[in-house]
DNA sequence: GCGGCTGCGCAATATTATTTCCCGGTTGGG
DNA sequence: CCCAACCGGGAAATAATATTGCGCAGCCGC
């Protein structure tokens, strides 16, 4: 956790970048109370230190034609770390799942796929995730619609919490 | 569904934008094989079309002393339309909720949470969540680690299902 | 008080975005 | 078959932006 080396204008920088990640460095350095240069050295210190991981174009996955969405929540046979390490290694190379999670519980993992729809789904689940070694279980719940989708993280908290703290 | 309204030039600007949403226009041109002016109007047709919802800086949660990451699986007492939209209201307010996906199932919403740490996130689950009327259970599962986190579409597949539709 | 460090802002330069204009290919009617 | 309107693409000019270099002020540690 280096938050602490952060002060309040690297906290909104990241926060206006995380809301608008084209901003121009002018605009940005206008919101944050700053001239042009600093602002772009401090983007590019962010960035270095690995903060900002990437920028990343939201698409619309439904107009694409990605009209199924699914939480698949997967329970292996065997939970040691070479196997754990062989079904992570698998999601990576699975285009249809686009995120994987390691959780505590009974479930092992937790999965969101996408697919075309659903028969194109059913067929991943069947012939490629279900009939892999070590998997012992599969539970399945499709997405009816969403209702929010903001990745990242609140800075309002993170300004909340770092206050309390000063 | 208007994908089939996009020719191979667009499928790759949107590829190439979810991949690096900061790409200069002039490297996006040179990558999908045309010149910048008419690259730079397809970018804004499809920002217009809404295909593009816009532009996200991809932070490191971790690293800005967000340490916790649940899964929440929350069922209701009504599930009256109604009763669902007063739920995800209420979620589209809470900021340590980043996700929220209506399910089918035994379980009605599948969230996704972000809290600086486990206490935080407890007493937001008992606080906030679990206080909630209609709310009638909640299974929390913590996130050990992460091993593929890529929102978005996998457009290798989708490139694969046009060719075969032409 | 005095270097040394750090971060800001200004100004100049290089790069990029954006607009304008023009050209070639395609399509549909005559 | 030809012509005209149309839909993109390219080239050049212009505007906006990013990037660099430099000097200045504030802040320690001595």
């Amino acid at each position: 956790m280096v938050a602490h080396r952060l002060d309040e204008i690297d906290r909104k920088i990241l926060a206006e970048l995380q809301a608008d990640g084209r901003m121009t460095n002018v605009e940005l350095a206008k919101r944050v109370g700053i001239s042009a240069p600093p602002c772009l050295r401090r983007v590019r210190a962010l960035e270095e230190q690995g903060l900002i991981r990437g920028y990343h174009a939201e698409v619309n996955a439904r107009e694409l034609g990605f009209e199924v969405q699914v939480f698949a929540m997967v329970g292996l046979e065997s939970q040691a770390e070479v196997e754990l390490n062989a079904f992570e290694e698998r999601c990576r190379n699975w285009p249809l799942v686009r995120e994987c999670h390691m959780l505590n519980g009974e479930v092992d993992f937790m999965l969101k796929c996408v697919a075309p729809d659903l028969s194109s789904f059913q067929s991943f689940l069947t012939g490629q995730l279900l009939s892999t070694p070590n998997v012992a279980s599969v539970k399945t719940s499709l997405v009816i619609r969403g209702a929010k989708d903001e990745p990242g993280v609140p800075f309002d908290v993170l300004e909340a919490r770092l206050s309390r703290l000063a």
